[in-house]
DNA sequence: CCTGCGATTTGCT
DNA sequence: GCAAATCGCAGGC
């Protein structure tokens, strides 16, 4: 059988992208140009989060805020944080499973006077989007989002041009379980990550 | 550069 | 009732 043709943009990341083991989805995606309503860039942070992992909220099980996480990939999962903060993730893995990236920092690159306007307690563009409760602020995501799928308006999410850059690892921050596993993924060198810098 | 703390809401025990 | 996948501000070195 052929393969069909791929429905939207060339290069688009679809459901088979995230259809696969979290952590090679996490490192993956560094690199990849993540826009929402045209607004955003490139993604250099993630966090991977497992099924039985005690720093996930899919450990307690299958309940009403972890519902997304075990569904279907290549869909948001976004949580407030704090009580404040919306944090993104995407979905990963078949239905039934339970795991997802956190999306941490992004490399600002298309519509900075939006993330600007949106952000105006950044001092410069280096606090825009190097957090994940920053990111959200700046794009605009919001908990509306959660469940949305991410191959479609008003997700963007495109593979890198080039080759993608060199991917180092380092513990993931702000959990108190799990805290030595090694799932943080950042690009190397990159000064748009979040604190504490890894390495 | 670093450390400490309050904000503010939800979800689970 | 309390901990939480954070952020921004204050204060000290």
């Amino acid at each position: 059988m052929p393969t069909p043709p791929k429905k939207g943009t060339a290069g688009a990341l679809g459901a088979d992208f995230f259809d696969r083991d979290v952590h090679d989805v996490a490192r993956d995606l560094i690199g990849c140009t993540l826009l929402y309503e045209g607004v955003g860039g490139t993604i250099v942070e993630t966090e991977a989060y497992e099924r039985e992992d005690p720093a996930s909220h899919s450990f307690v099980g299958l309940t009403e805020r972890t519902t997304v996480m075990f569904g279907p990939p290549g869909r948001a999962y976004v949580y407030l944080s704090y009580g404040i903060h919306s944090l993104l993730n995407f979905v990963c893995e078949p239905e039934g499973e339970a795991a997802a990236v956190l999306i941490r920092a992004l490399e600002p690159m298309v519509e900075l006077e939006t993330m600007r306007s949106r952000r105006p307690k950044a001092r410069a563009d280096l606090d825009l989007c190097s957090g994940p409760g920053k990111l959200t602020e700046a794009i605009g995501v919001t908990l509306t989002q959660n469940g949305a799928r991410l191959d479609r308006d008003p997700f963007l999410l495109l593979a890198p041009e080039g080759k993608p850059p060199p991917v180092v690892t380092s513990p993931r921050i702000g959990i108190t379980k799990a805290v030595e596993k090694p799932w943080r993924y950042s690009a190397a060198g990159s000064r748009w990550v979040s604190r504490p810098r890894p390495g």
